[in-house]
DNA sequence: ATAACTACTTGCCTAAAGCAAGTATTTTTC
DNA sequence: GAAAAATACTTGCTTTAGGCAAGTAGTTAT
């Protein structure tokens, strides 16, 4: 891979971690730490999600992670049910409080999104969002060598 | 701003958290955290800036910043100079030995960016740093209201 | 000359996160 | 079908990252 296209990458990936601080930074001024939102994120887009599953999505320590669900799940944000298949697993779903304050800190990051991207107009979101469809697809695409 | 908008933004700032998350796991199987490693980013690349312009860059807290710095010259990494115009201020230049580490790390990080981006051609790899450019200046300009 | 400001430092503290050992359950292997 | 290996999760212990506030030294403004 050329030097050039290599340094583009580094700039681009420095300028976005940027873009994405400061989108985070917002919702960071709430009672729950970015890991934890990312815990319920999961949970409320996928229910009966494992806390397994979410470590490997997140890529979380598993101590750690085993943690935020105890902690969240003494705050009734988080529900466990153990399979009765197989007793090593636990589905989470979010209970109706902790889909509250999911939405709320969801609507939050929404807020902080137009923020950083309002100065654009219509046709330039358009253009933005194509952009990164086509690099996701560029990146996800043909991982199989 | 459009609900579907920002929930494409949202999706690809998780996809690509993902991303840079690879990339800088590979960095951090050394000695050196992120953080360091991006304060010795911004000396290698713009000799004699100071403490103060490395937190406005890297948007750390300042303390902390002064503990790095403070850890990489007892390492050896890093020198200070004291402007005699303004003795608050200190200028900081990598060593001989620090820009050989740095170099190291930055080949190490090359190298872990060459793996993601491996399974791209030329044709695609010209497409994809074309996308980073476009949505660089699409979020950069007019950012004057 | 004094007050206000700037650049950096230091002390103190909490939250984030890693690692390893442990428990309970299930699956594999001989 | 019992022992060994594997899986899902938990717990204890520790390190690291990073925030906040007060402190120091130097500079600029009033």
């Amino acid at each position: 891979m050329q030097k050039e296209t290599i340094d583009k990458i580094r700039a681009f990936n420095r300028f976005y971690t940027g873009i994405i601080g400061v989108i985070d930074d917002h919702i960071l001024d709430s009672p729950y730490s970015l890991s934890e939102v990312r815990v319920m994120f999961e949970i409320y887009h996928n229910s009966n999600i494992t806390a397994r599953q979410i470590r490997d999505i997140l890529q979380v320590d598993e101590g750690y992670l085993s943690r935020l669900i105890a902690k969240q799940e003494r705050q009734a944000i988080i529900q466990k049910k153990r399979s009765s298949i197989d007793k090593r697993i636990t589905f989470l779903t979010l209970t109706k409080k902790g889909e509250k304050i999911f939405l709320k800190l969801n609507e939050k990051s929404s807020k902080s999104i137009s923020v950083v991207f309002s100065h654009l107009n219509k046709k330039e979101q358009k253009e933005l969002t194509e952009h990164f469809e086509r690099i996701k697809i560029l990146l996800t695409q043909k991982k199989i060598k």
